[in-house]
DNA sequence: AAGTGGTCTAGACCACTGA
DNA sequence: CAGTGGTCTAGACCACTTG
C-alpha cells in the first residue's frame, strides 16, 4: 500500500520549480496545463494555480491565457529590498537614534524636483535638509521637498521634533512610491555635514511617494561610507 | 434598488488599503475577522483571503492566528528591483553588446570570499574577470568567483565566447540568490578598464547564487558612472 | 478548548487571446 | 469560436496560538 502525501502548494511549487531547474523544463519550454499538472501531482487546480501564481510573480514562468505556461527565457534577478524607517534601524542595532534640522522653507524647487513630482511650473514646495544620527556620529544627510498643494497642513508643524519622514507616514501614509540608488561623490556641502572628505563615494536613494496621482513628497538620502543595502532570499 | 457591484480581490485589497490609508484603521489598529469583511463586502472569506495575502506580502498588514489582523507599526519601504541579464539590458537600449575576458585561473579566494559562499579553506575556484561594453564603451567590470566543488565542468568551458553568467545561468541555474549593494571609490585597476579616474565613485553590486546550500558563484559588478536601480510602483 | 488565519477541493463562470 | 489561465464560491479541514 503506497502512503499518499497530502502535498502543499508549497510543495507543488517546490516540484514545478525543481522540474525547470534539472532541465525538465528548460528556458522557453511550455509546461503542460494546469488541470494535468493538477491531475499528475493528484492535487486540485487551484493548488497549481497557487502554485504558479508564485512561480510567476518570482519570474520564473510566464503565463498566458489560450497559450499556456512557459519556462520564461531571459530569468531576472529579482531583489526584494526592505528600506526600513531610519530611526528603526538605528535603534534596532541599539543606538540612539537623534534628529537634526538643518534647513526649513518655502521655495521654488529644481527643475529635477518639479519633474520628479509632476508639479506645474511655479509651485513652491517645502524644502527641508536634515541630518540623522547614530549616537552622535552622522548617518545620512537628507534633502526633501514635500508638495505644499498635497499636504497644505505641513507648513505648520514643528519638523525640530519629529522627522519629517515619520511626520508623514504618520499623517499622510503614501499608496506606491518610486525608488532610485545610485553611487554620488560627496560634494562639499554633504561632506561636511557627513564628516568625510568630499569626493568619498557614497550611497545615495531617491524615493518619491504618492497618494493617488499626487506626488506627496521627493527624498535625497546620502548615507555614511559603509552602507549596504541587503537582499536574502 | 441598489445595483450590487461585483467585487475583485483587487478591490477588496484596495478598499481595505483606502481604510488604513484614510485613517479608519490607523498604525496598529486591529482589523476585523476575515468572515466579518466578508460578509460586509458582500464577498466569500476566499476573496478577503486573497487580498489580505497581498497585503500581507506587501507588509502593510500582519496576520497572526488566533489573534487576528493588525496592521503594521513601522511601514517598511519595500523596493523590489529587476536587475536583468547585463547583455539584455544592453541590446533593449538598441546598444551593441561585447564581453572581454581578462583573466580566467584556479586560485585560492580571499577569505571575504571563502566566507560568503561557505567554502572549506583551501578550495581553489574559478577566478574570472570580464569587462561589458556597450558599443564599445566600458558598461561594467565583473569580478567573479566560482566554485568548482558545485561546478566541476566550469574548468573545461570557453568563457571568451559566452559571459561566465550566461553559461551558468544555462547549465546550473540556481535557486535562490542574495544581494549587497554599495558604492566604491575606483581603485586605479578598475578605473582604468571603466576609463574613469580613480576615485570616481561607483554603484557596486554583489551577488552570491545558490544551488540548495551549494553556493555556485559569487560575483561583484561594477558599473560605469551614471548606472542606476530603479523600482516603480 | 476555542478562535483565528491557512489551505484544499470541486465546480462554475469570466477574460483574454489566437486561429 | 475554442482553449487557456484568472477568479469566485461554499464548505471543509488543518495549523497555530492563546487561555
Amino acid at each position: 500500500m503506497q502512503a499518499t502525501e497530502r502535498m502543499n502548494w508549497t510543495d507543488v511549487r517546490d516540484r514545478i520549480h525543481a522540474m525547470i531547474l534539472d532541465g525538465t523544463f528548460g528556458p522557453g519550454a511550455m509546461l503542460p496545463r494546469d488541470m494535468d499538472l493538477a491531475a499528475s501531482f493528484g492535487c486540485g487546480r487551484t493548488t497549481v494555480q497557487r502554485a504558479m501564481t508564485d512561480l510567476s510573480d518570482a519570474g520564473i514562468v510566464e503565463r498566458r491565457r489560450k497559450v499556456g505556461t512557459r519556462v520564461a527565457e531571459a530569468p531576472v534577478a529579482r531583489a526584494v529590498l526592505d528600506i526600513p524607517v531610519i530611526r528603526k534601524e538605528i535603534e534596532g542595532r541599539g543606538a540612539r537614534y537623534r534628529h537634526k534640522l538643518l534647513h526649513q522653507g518655502l521655495e521654488l524647487p529644481p527643475p529635477r524636483i518639479a519633474a520628479a513630482m509632476a508639479a506645474p511650473d511655479g509651485a513652491e514646495m517645502l524644502h527641508v535638509q536634515a541630518l540623522h544620527l547614530a549616537d552622535g556620529r552622522p548617518h545620512s544627510w537628507e534633502d526633501r521637498w514635500i508638495s505644499v498643494a498635497t499636504v497644505p497642513e505641513i507648513v505648520n508643524v514643528d519638523l525640530s521634533d519629529e522627522s519629517a519622514n515619520e511626520w508623514l507616514v504618520r499623517n499622510r501614509p503614501y499608496d506606491r512610491c518610486d525608488h532610485v540608488i545610485e553611487a554620488v561623490a560627496a560634494d562639499p556641502e554633504v561632506a561636511a555635514m557627513l564628516d568625510v572628505a568630499a569626493g568619498t563615494a557614497l550611497l545615495s536613494l531617491d524615493r518619491t511617494t504618492w497618494i493617488g496621482d499626487a506626488a506627496v513628497t521627493c527624498v535625497r538620502l546620502i548615507s555614511a561610507p559603509g552602507y549596504r543595502l541587503i537582499s536574502r532570499g
